[in-house]
DNA sequence: AAAAAACCTACCCTTTTGGGTAGGTTTTTT
DNA sequence: AAAAAACCTACCCAAAAGGGTAGGTTTTTT
């Protein structure tokens, strides 16, 4: 049986392309073409579809969005991003909601059938500059700010709940020099209280 | 003039068998072919390549470790590693070390070129199992944790660097029913102190 | 050898949090 | 209509954290 395929995407035109292309695959066809994302999810159960082309910038309920409530109701649904923006902010806010996939719109047939073969054989298709992106996310680039070994320890143990208590027990030292070195941490960090540092240490990747 | 490629691979008929299919290649050179990290570290500038492939598992210096130093020698070297391993925690450590792709060992020739050629345009090219880790590990699951959405409110704030006093500020309410609300928070959460409630909340992505 | 940086400790005092009880209103669920 | 949940406020007291000064040793750099 053909995996069933939603696409829902508000520039006419292009989505019947897509359809046009998907229906003359012998693997997929085209149950439904939305417009926008509300229709999409009342249907979601008639339609039956497991993959889904999901426009991200729709009137109403965007893609991002629509893509979380497809994914309540259908969690193993495969729902791929098609865009023409490559913004980064979008295009994690898409992945943390779920999607899949991530394709730019000036696509090739090829490409577009690729990526459902992909998608339904479990894996995540992607542009080449989105896959560069992604990746790059997980480059972290060093910071400037430079903590002391102990400062460094001591801010590990803090970010790790542990009260000044517990801290000067397990470093073998006293409450007075955790003190002193939270005091020195505050200032190399530009804040004044704990979370802040631990906040500041996670994003700058200090520890 | 061809890219450069440089090939780090223990498994000498693999390397061998690696450098045969680029040397094909119009666009890239293999420039040397190392049996472990430390001697391609020690030839880095000699070299001159850009171009890596790197095995994970190896003698000595490990993969991840020789990119890390690689990439600290030349930020924008392009290290593609190639392993049998699809271990998530090794994967992301490699992305962490500055790798640009990921792909396993038992490849085609034309997917070497393929990633080769992505990989000095700029992309990062992954193997379809790679990429789904690598995209699904954005996909946070919902907690179990409820919190009400006032609490989520407070917790935010803290978790912003604000004190109780900013916190009731900034919401309008007294900081007695910031304390009322942290107090329930910390049950919930089970934790007792507000980094810890907020690290947890992190990590359980409640917010 | 001198200087600097990192590390450690002990005071001081003020402010902030944590944890408890006790009461209330509003909104949602049953 | 009753019950439950969420929300708000006020008090109390003890514990923890913030911020300052002042002294010291050890290790590293110059």
């Amino acid at each position: 049986m053909k995996h069933k395929v939603v696409i829902v995407e508000d520039n006419i035109p292009l989505s019947e392309g897509f359809a046009e292309i998907i229906n003359q695959t012998s693997d997929f066809e085209v149950v439904a073409i939305y417009d926008n994302c509300e229709d999409a999810i009342k249907n979601l159960r008639k339609d039956g579809a497991k993959t889904f082309l999901m426009d991200i910038d729709l009137p109403g309920i965007n893609g991002v969005e629509g893509t979380k409530q497809i994914k309540k109701v259908f969690p193993n649904a495969n729902i791929i991003m098609v865009t023409v923006f490559e913004n980064s902010d979008v295009v994690f806010d898409a992945l943390c909601a779920g999607a899949s996939g991530y394709l730019t719109k000036n696509l090739k047939s090829e490409e577009l059938i690729d990526a459902l073969k992909e998608c339904v054989s479990g894996g995540a298709p992607m542009s080449i500059k989105i896959a560069k992106m992604v990746v790059g996310s997980f480059q972290k680039k060093p910071s400037k700010i430079e903590l002391s070994n102990r400062e460094k320890d001591v801010l590990m143990q803090l970010s790790e709940g542990n009260s000044y208590d517990s801290i000067a027990d397990n470093l073998f030292i006293s409450k007075n020099t955790i003190k002193f070195h939270l005091k020195n941490i505050y200032i190399k960090l530009q804040v004044n209280s704990n979370i802040e540092a631990v906040q500041k240490a996670n994003k700058e990747n200090l520890l």
